[in-house]
DNA sequence: TTATATGCAAAAGCTTTGCATGGGT
DNA sequence: ACCCATGCAAAGCTTTTGCATATAA
């Protein structure tokens, strides 16, 4: 787990949410929490909500209106997966990875490629395209 | 349209189906049809289903299960758009394309581009990896 | 004739929303 | 005090499934 970056992103987080007028409940607080920890590759609002389910605070339904929230201020990337389940991640104010699906076991990983990265600026360029995001995700065996 | 592709595509699903030992249903037989004519790119299972309503055949339940089965003789992508709703297009026997999102209009264009083709192919041996598959979204504006 | 395909309706699963209550500032 | 946050339960949506019937081969 990257520190630097969970304290980046929940220093982030806690200053978006307050200039929107946001309140510190239970719920947001503790799913925000969990996100800065957790969140650093795809997880889903069933997840979320079942890892709460120890704790005290977390209905699903508080889950779910955290996660819009923090999408909506920017805060969290939403993803789709092949099963159709709607999967987030943090939002890092440094940059952004990609992921790799390993066909073998399911399993999401993380990358980074700068070279990569120019080589998508590169396609916006051709296509006269001015780029606001982009999602790359691999799909093969480890070798 | 790509007349080309239309009836490369229909011939291998038609060879496909047949070796599967399925048998030439009329709803299914629509839906085909209709994916070699306007599934060049991303179409939903509602969207066709209502072109359908027009003609004779293709309830929803045979709509969703010939989409399965194209998609499971991999004759058809699946791709999860931000909506979280599933969208089908035929799979390309001579190549790939992938997709732009006008974040102005909301409408998702298809684009190729030989040179990232070639940066992913790149990035899997960095990674060291064997891809079997991967998928770019862009978003963005048309400048 | 026999396995596959279809349609309808019901069910399943993820996500959203209405409403009354609790809690932050 | 005032407005935001929370929880529960109900509703919404897409997608899947059970079952009886129809149909391709």
């Amino acid at each position: 787990m990257d520190d630097g970056l969970r304290d980046r992103w929940l220093q982030e987080a806690q200053r978006r949410m307050a200039r929107a007028g946001m309140r510190a409940g239970a719920a947001r607080t503790t799913v925000v929490a969990l996100l800065a920890r957790d969140g650093q590759c795809l997880v889903s609002a069933q997840e979320i909500t079942s890892r709460l389910a120890g704790g005290a605070a977390g209905s699903a339904a508080s889950v779910y209106r955290a996660l819009e929230d923090l999408h909506t201020l920017g805060l969290l990337h939403r993803v789709y997966d092949d099963d159709g389940i709607a999967r987030f991640e943090i939002a890092d104010p440094a940059g952004r990875h990609h992921h790799f699906v390993d066909e073998q076991t399911g399993a999401i990983e993380p990358f980074v490629d700068p070279r990569l990265e120019e080589a998508i600026a590169a396609t916006g360029r051709r296509l006269g395209i001015e780029l606001t995001g982009h999602e790359v995700t691999l799909r093969g065996r480890r070798r």
